[in-house]
DNA sequence: GTCTTGTAATTAACATGTTAATCAAAAATA
DNA sequence: TATTTTTGATTAACATGTTAATTACAAGAC
């Protein structure tokens, strides 16, 4: 394969095991994974600029309007957020009354979270936009292989590396 | 379809279009590529905790590596950072001596950035462990799944969606 | 009940993500 | 050449990512 670039060697000079040779960023699965989500982000971005929410804060009322009532460690997992971060986000879009905080009543340690009317309002609104967007990039990309795609990566998380 | 929680409706009670259905983010692709990078990184980021370097500065020395002395806007478009943000790490990286920053020759608005001998040493001396941790993924995971994730991920990263 | 241990959530500190503003130098135009 | 426009890079400001430390409460052990 002359010319194949995914791969390259660190020390040219030496004979090189698969151990010392690098693989080539382009085919790198974290840089991949990360390119290919900020092509999809692109446009869905100016959709959430318009809504006057960040991509994260976009992704919590999402989940808590599908899920109801839960828990920061539940919704953490859910959006893919670590806690620390869900604090702040939860803080503010309590400020903004687009979610709610209330205690748990039989665990004292727990906080109950709940996405308000108004939570659920901003995302109905947005949503339309949302689809059409995620439709022509669907139209692009190919129905078949998004779905491929979505099966792969659902995999791929489901993998345990020890 | 019994139990199919791909999708959902936010508003039950009204006839839903497919453009107020909302996509359940389980199968929301931004979401979906978020997870399983994720999922990846685990086992890297203890190594990298070793080396002693983050993520993103890990990134830019095999990115200088592999493509030698480039400027600021390739080094960005190449390690997936933004400018403000490769700002900031070029200049720890030239605190440690990890990587050398001089002005273009003719072009006094560009810089040129490469890597330095300590920091090919630094890359050199964690590669091996790397790739265990990526040939550990490509055995969990399949080497043709692999192939079959990359390219389709590359396909999407081509995607214009105007 | 007291003490220890474990757990849910927050806070702290620093690195990075993101958009807008700024600055210097090059390129384009008159 | 002087002016304007464009471009490469940085800085500023604020949100989030990440790890470690902390706090409050629950659950177990004694």
């Amino acid at each position: 394969m002359m010319g194949d670039k995914r791969y390259m060697t660190l020390t040219p000079e030496s004979k090189s095991s698969s151990l010392d040779t690098v693989r080539a960023t382009s085919r790198a699965l974290p840089i991949a994974l990360l390119r290919a989500r900020e092509t999809v982000m692109g446009p869905i971005r100016l959709m959430l600029t318009g809504a006057g929410v960040t991509e994260q804060q976009w992704r919590v009322l999402r989940v808590l309007a599908e899920n109801g009532v839960m828990d920061p460690t539940a919704l953490s997992e859910a959006s893919c957020l670590l806690l620390p971060s869900l604090t702040r986000i939860v803080n503010y879009l309590e400020k903004q009354n687009l979610v709610t905080r209330a205690r748990h009543e039989t665990d004292g340690r727990r906080f109950l979270l709940e996405i308000t009317p108004l939570g659920n309002a901003l995302i109905a609104r947005n949503i339309p936009h949302s689809n059409e967007i995620y439709a022509a990039l669907e139209k692009q990309f190919g129905q078949d292989k998004m779905e491929q795609l979505l099966d792969l990566l659902q995999d791929l998380s489901n993998i345990d590396l020890k």
